[in-house]
DNA sequence: GACAATTGGGTGAGCCGTCAACTACGTCTA
DNA sequence: TAGACGTAGTTGACGGCTCACCCAATTGTC
């Protein structure tokens, strides 16, 4: 049996923590200042780059690769909070839209740019462009291998 | 205001993504196998570290770096499935000591071998030891940025 | 056209983590 | 020794995610 030798461990635990730690930081500052997660963020964001603020359920949980459940639970959230509505679908009387809400463009506006400047300056800052392609690099490709065995 | 580079959201999102992803498959994996949560197994692995198996509720919210309130929580949870037991602490009324039981022994015992493979698997086949000390140096320094301003 | 299979979405239970408040004990200081 | 302050752990409400089902509409296929 292999264990971990103790460069992997150390990687493998920074990773760990840095998310941990990164997210639940980034999570409060959002709540706190916004009432915009970062989750509604993504949702928010993907409405407002389609020309009526309005996607099928089904796109937006490809888009962000969330479970449907996921999707329902979330948006039935926000709806609650104002910021997005649901809306039948003619064509196909099974689906249905998510259209983005006044309140919903005035939250996204209010928020983004703290988020951004959020993420600068916990990490970005923090961290050399040749590392930042590495980090991107390492994400593609274990992600494109997760993929691949089992999807 | 600066937005983030093309380079920038290449990075971000796939870290974020990565994580995402790696954490949901590790997680439904080692649930489906034996039962114990990567929180559970970080757990056992604290307690089993110490020579009788015990430790003080709050030293191992330090270790894990967990809130006192989520260990209670999930200590409770824990002890519902008979991996640990609570034990009242002689010398101050206030505290209480985490025990680990014969069963919990055995669940880390069985569980651990799957965990490490299945990093492996995941994660450490698909990348070099260069990216390794990366990812591991971001990880230090970002932590280490963050507890740096406003613990 | 009937009927199985698929697709789009919803629902409820259960686990998980956070927050804010709370209890009870300990310690320090006057 | 009283009161203030800090510490150890608990609790309940709440938002969030997943899982396992459910239902209705649609798309084959014969």
């Amino acid at each position: 049996m292999r264990w971990l030798t103790p460069e992997e461990q150390r990687a493998w635990r920074g990773f760990v923590r840095l998310h941990e730690r990164l997210g639940g930081r980034l999570a409060r500052l959002l709540q706190s200042e916004s009432k915009v997660s970062a989750a509604d963020f993504a949702v928010l964001v993907h409405l407002t780059d389609t020309p009526d603020g309005r996607q099928r359920y089904q796109d937006l949980a490809r888009a962000l690769e969330w479970e449907k459940s996921r999707m329902s639970h979330h948006i039935a959230r926000m709806a609650g909070r104002g910021m997005v509505v649901r809306e039948e679908c003619a064509e196909d009387a099974r689906g249905a839209f998510v259209v983005i809400t006044d309140a919903g463009r005035a939250a996204i506006e209010a928020a983004a740019p703290r988020h951004v400047e959020a993420v600068r300056e916990l990490f970005m800052d923090h961290v050399t462009p040749a590392e930042l392609r590495v980090l991107a690099e390492i994400s593609e490709r274990v992600i494109a291998k997760l993929d691949e065995d089992q999807s």
